[in-house]
DNA sequence: CGTGCCAGGTGCCTT
DNA sequence: AAGGCACTTGGCACG
């Protein structure tokens, strides 16, 4: 059920606001505002025609006409309140913690609807991280010739070691994987896991390619690079690959 | 000028939408729909109700009743196409590089309306890292009393220092500042620049607050915390400090 | 609550 | 175009 307003008075935006506050609805609003936001930064925004949204967890998103992010928003779990006062609607919305504040101060509202959206549909997403983890972990000649893996995502005093391993010639190993481009960060991790250990550890770090400066402080620190062939290990993966997916829904 | 149109059937949505697509405007769909994803990695979500937004740019969200983020998404720059098929209206949006697909399938509209958003305003944030070294360099007794600084993000063997100076004492200092509350890793930074030095450096964090488990530890590795006042340096800010944003605008 | 770490991260700036 | 880095990053899992 959709309950609308065009080019509505800023008192019957404010009424229409809180009434849909109540009962958690969401609400898109079109008009012309300005926005100011103090918090861990702080931002203003002079009077514009943009587009805001509260959804019924208390987040609020303020979107311009470009571009895939909003220009300010607070996330979920904010107190809300909407008042008219000095002839604008005045939108206020608080964080507790971190202590963040939005205000939008509206002008004109152009368009305003809101709704409960009746959405139970689960979101399936497609490999992630975890999935090239227990495919590496059934194929680790993937990663080196010989190598046999022990253990996955084995958590340390420093963090979590993808897999622990032996290699051909008895070493004990780390092997950190990335499903992208491995920057220099990557080498930070992996390096942090090993000079935890009182014992002696090889370094792998295994990503589809690498960094230069990543590369270059890998072999620094006496490491291993291993390149991970994406395309041998999507097939063998239950998911179907991009090109069949593509042909089949789109 | 907003156009909008109250449960419109699909052929006129599917109109709708095509005609705002050529002017470039803005649109929001509120209906029941699917969305498909396939591109960098892939996602299905089944029929339920949301919210749709095209941008002029190009740009594609999919907003469900909770949350900061998108459930689905395209960037800016995508070719977009509407069309009814089979009783459906079909939203689909390409991406050249990389190549992305996303396809949002309606069964029904709710609502839709349309606008050229006129927004000229300037966007103005608040202070971000780049201004507290600025600010911080022409004012190191912000940092400590008679301390000098001799340089500003001097690059090391093993990263970046953000301040290098000489205390009252005569010693030299490493000065590592951040904009937000301290943890364990700043101090583990900070140590890591000093502990590359061939001579002794006093090491002092800056930062407006510490987490207690990174207090401990830089008192363990005998050095300084120094409290960063946000307020103080916000004054020599064309930028108002927090208490007084907050004081005029909420 | 702090720490670690992934994300279809996005956006900005540099080579 | 590719790499590096900051971000009001958000989000989740775990101690």
């Amino acid at each position: 059920m959709i309950q609308s307003l065009l080019y509505p008075s800023l008192e019957e935006a404010s009424d229409f606001i809180n009434s849909a506050l109540r009962v958690k609805n969401l609400v898109v609003c079109c008009g012309l505002f300005s926005v100011e936001y103090v918090g861990r930064s702080s931002s203003t925004l002079g009077a514009g025609e943009r587009i805001l949204i509260i959804k019924g967890d208390g987040s609020v998103l303020v979107h311009r006409s470009k571009g895939y992010e909003p220009v300010n928003w607070q996330p979920s779990g904010c107190i809300i309140r909407c008042r008219v006062e000095d002839g604008k609607m005045i939108l206020f919305s608080e964080r507790r913690r971190p202590k963040e504040f939005l205000k939008a101060v509206f002008d004109k509202v152009y368009i305003i609807f809101s709704t409960s959206l009746v959405d139970e549909a689960k979101f399936l997403m497609g490999p992630s991280e975890e999935t090239f983890y227990s495919i590496l972990f059934q194929h680790p000649e993937f990663i080196e010739k010989g190598l046999r893996l022990t253990s996955r995502q084995k958590p340390l005093s420093t963090g979590v070691v993808d897999f622990t391993g032996i290699d051909e010639g008895g070493n004990y190993v780390f092997v950190e994987v990335k499903r992208r481009t491995a920057g220099v960060d990557a080498v930070k991790q992996l390096d942090r896991y090993i000079k935890s250990q009182p014992t002696r550890f090889r370094g792998i770090l295994c990503a589809p390619s690498i960094t230069k400066q990543a590369l270059s402080l890998l072999e620094k620190k006496g490491y291993s690079f291993r390149k991970l062939d994406l395309n041998r290990i999507s097939k063998l993966l239950t998911i179907e690959p991009f090109e069949e997916t593509l042909d089949k829904h789109f």
